[in-house]
DNA sequence: TCACATTCTTACACGGCGCGCAAATGTGCA
DNA sequence: TGCACATTTGCGCGCCGTGTAAGAATGTGA
């Protein structure tokens, strides 16, 4: 859980292919027949495993089809974002933050694309999609936190109004994260998601300007 | 279904009022005992309806904790904020736009209040509530797409530049809201909703300037 | 006041979900 | 090989959400 060149081993390996099969019968499936019709017990035939051990993978159907937690980059990443004070710029410094963030998440390009089809064909499921940000949201919540209270000992020294401000950042930064998800399933095949996600905190600074 | 003042009708009173002693059913067992502990057999027990009769009006038992869609003002207002074109200060417009909404939607005021108390204890609900507002979140972006295309016919002739800069709006107005949401619900037991709504969107215009 | 249409409630049945539990099976390690 | 541990699986259970059809309540006309 730590390392990262330890050998899987066979067990990891076997987890790893499980969870992926998994999702590739769920997608598969949904995009064939339509999300509603497609049953636990269904994902777990094509995939090979008992609709038992489907739970050990996913707390429900609806988590296989929205796909695994965002992290957040390294905590390498996280710590440069925090103790960036100099830049000022907190949403520029975020979009560099999440923009890596979606790149490194982005598990096996087939499923990529396999849910951006199912997505785009099913719209209701960018709701599922959010739901599973939830956690996403606290984390980055945290790191906003430390960032201002970073920048801002004054701002430090009010609680309340640091955690108001971290929240509104937090929300603001996951509307533009879900502005570049819908726009990069609605658009071209070939723009990187991670692209995407920097166009959309661009346009961010363009709301508050009066309309050109 | 049209008028207003046209004497609701013995029907129509029996259907708010169960409509009504649903909801408080499912919010004081929730605060009671917790959400997850709560069937829809014992809310239906409370509310002095069949089970099958609890799904005739709230489609799951999360819709009923949740609570009604937010509904968008009325026509009229709808049609002031499309066409104030002078304004150009969008934001501004939409804050006014949306707190007026929040403020005729909230229903009743115990519920109001007890739906509070829950999502206080249960912070997961601020996701279901999520879930509700998707329709919201579609028929917000059609009214900003139409006050964009009055505001400047250049950005009307690109249909797909216009949809994103609505959704991007769309977006981080749903995101204000959230956030007015979450304040209201941890803060002052008085401060009005529409107040939070107005102070989230002024602290919008803070974000993008660099950090003070 | 009564009969009728309409709407709403209810009981029943059914498939599906999600989880606790314990037995069986597989893997890592000495 | 043999042991310790992790994972898979079958089974059972309660709950969710919906179709259906029968019955009760309400609105409406004469």
């Amino acid at each position: 859980m730590v390392d990262v060149a330890e050998e899987p081993g066979l067990r990891e390996r076997k987890r790893l292919a499980t969870h992926r099969a998994i999702q590739l019968a769920v997608l598969t499936l949904a995009s064939e027949r339509g999300v509603d019709k497609v049953t636990v017990e269904d994902i777990s035939r094509i995939a090979d495993v008992s609709p038992r051990t489907f739970f050990n993978y996913f707390p429900s159907k609806d988590a296989a089809l929205a796909g695994d937690d965002l992290t957040l980059g390294s905590e390498a990443e996280i710590e440069d974002f925090v103790h960036r004070s100099p830049s000022g710029d907190i949403l520029a410094d975020l979009a560099v933050l999440l923009s890596t963030s979606v790149q490194n998440s982005q598990d096996d390009r087939e499923i990529h694309h396999l849910r951006r089809q199912v997505m785009k064909e099913n719209p209701y499921l960018f709701g599922m999609r959010m739901a599973t940000l939830r956690s996403f949201e606290g984390h980055l919540d945290d790191v906003i936190s430390r960032r201002l209270a970073a920048d801002d000992p004054v701002l430090a020294a009010d609680p309340i109004a640091l955690h108001q401000r971290a929240l509104l950042l937090t929300l603001v930064a996951v509307a533009a994260l879900r502005h570049a998800w819908r726009c990069w399933a609605e658009g071209d095949e070939s723009e990187p998601l991670a692209d995407r996600v920097r166009a959309s905190f661009a346009g961010l600074y363009e709301l508050t300007l009066r309309t050109s």
